[in-house]
DNA sequence: ATCCTACAGTTACAAATGTTACACAAGCAC
DNA sequence: GTGCTTGTGTAACATTTGTAACTGTAGGAT
């Protein structure tokens, strides 16, 4: 495990936090499609993502969803701390966007580390970081329309995925947009007829980023 | 100073910090109605409300609005250091909801005052409280109709101002929640008729909290 | 009093999004 | 091959939200 986090995080932490991580953290392993974290799950591990992405995920009473945003290698997720306890209203979901490994460190430990400065760097960064892409959730369903925000929502899949041929259906991403079907076939289509995109079975290619 | 961080933070500060903030703090007062930062003015300040309350927007390039939530006496804003150097696209906005004071500490004390294990529960605490704030900005947005919205915004509106008459035009609240003058007075008939609150001019009752 | 301005009520219409229903095609199981 | 399931296209319609235009009214300025 020492060598899994010098190889993703050594440019962050100094050695020393390195080992005393290693000492703690759990390995987990997790599958594509695999739900990490469910309903309110007492999650009391703060993630450090080693490989793969993660997809974060709203839910609403009637098991509605809404995306937020991903996690990438070297990212962790100051929220799971927070919003499994305080909130009873909605809850947050995370999946695997695809086979994805991850190094747990206890909630406790969070805290003594604060004495690394580098942890501290990393956590506020984070926190940072997570900030601005709610606010940038915020922006999308205040101003943007389904189309542009459809738009944005294939292009930031294409770079997590590093490709620009996805394979997702459209009932998926209705469900991660909250909406029909119906209204993600039509929006696609005309997001084809603009020449953004190109429309497969399973799969949508897309030509500008 | 130290008689007002004392009365406002002294249950959550140690004796030593309250005197520490005292030295570096400067102590800032606001009209109602008075913005406080606008479109990307470098923020290198940390306030702490201690009278008053502050609402604080989002904007896009067009300059149309968002609210986003409240601060009370107590909070602080951990928000403010990130999004003003962090993000070109849109921007923040912070007016006072009544005439406010606030106490600044510039940003390069806030990890010095790290040290101490009750700054450090204040600000994560503070983090998590924005955190929380926002996803509900999110839950709002994405999974509720403009007639439940707008009678959040009134309820929440009334919680802070601890009345329930509250003094705001239909085009206020239209601009905050970026949508028409035409389309709030049509909603707000509609929650009038459902009895939840009684319009006046200039000003809205609510009757069901 | 008259004039002016801000605010609110209402109608008619437009645009965006959501819903229902159905057709058809790809691919898998048999 | 047939049958079945899943994914996609599309039409018709409903609902929600946005826009334009006009009315009246309260209250202040003169």
């Amino acid at each position: 495990m020492l060598e899994t986090l010098r190889s993703n995080f050594g440019h962050l932490f100094e050695e020393e936090l390195l080992l005393e991580i290693s000492k703690v953290g759990k390995h987990l392993k997790v599958n594509s499609g695999e739900t990490l974290m469910e309903l309110g799950s007492k999650v009391r591990n703060m993630p450090l993502l080693v490989k793969g992405a993660i997809k974060v995920f709203r839910l609403d009473d009637d098991y509605r969803e809404q995306i937020l945003y991903f996690l990438e290698r070297g990212d962790t997720c100051a929220m799971t701390l927070n919003c499994c306890v305080t909130d009873s209203q909605s809850e947050i979901k995370a999946v695997a966007e695809f086979d994805s490994e991850l190094i747990l460190i206890p909630a406790e430990k969070m805290e003594e580390f604060l004495k690394f400065k580098s942890w501290r760097r990393f956590v506020f960064d984070s926190y940072n970081n997570r900030f601005s892409e709610l606010l940038e959730v915020v922006d999308s369903l205040a101003f943007m329309k389904l189309d542009e925000r459809l738009f944005k929502y294939l292009h930031d899949k294409a770079l997590i995925n590093s490709n620009t041929l996805l394979e997702v259906t459209h009932n998926e991403i209705a469900i991660e947009m909250n909406t029909s079907r119906v209204v993600i076939s039509r929006v696609l289509k005309k997001l084809e007829l603009e020449g953004k995109i190109k429309l497969h079975r399973n799969k949508i290619e897309i030509l500008e980023l």
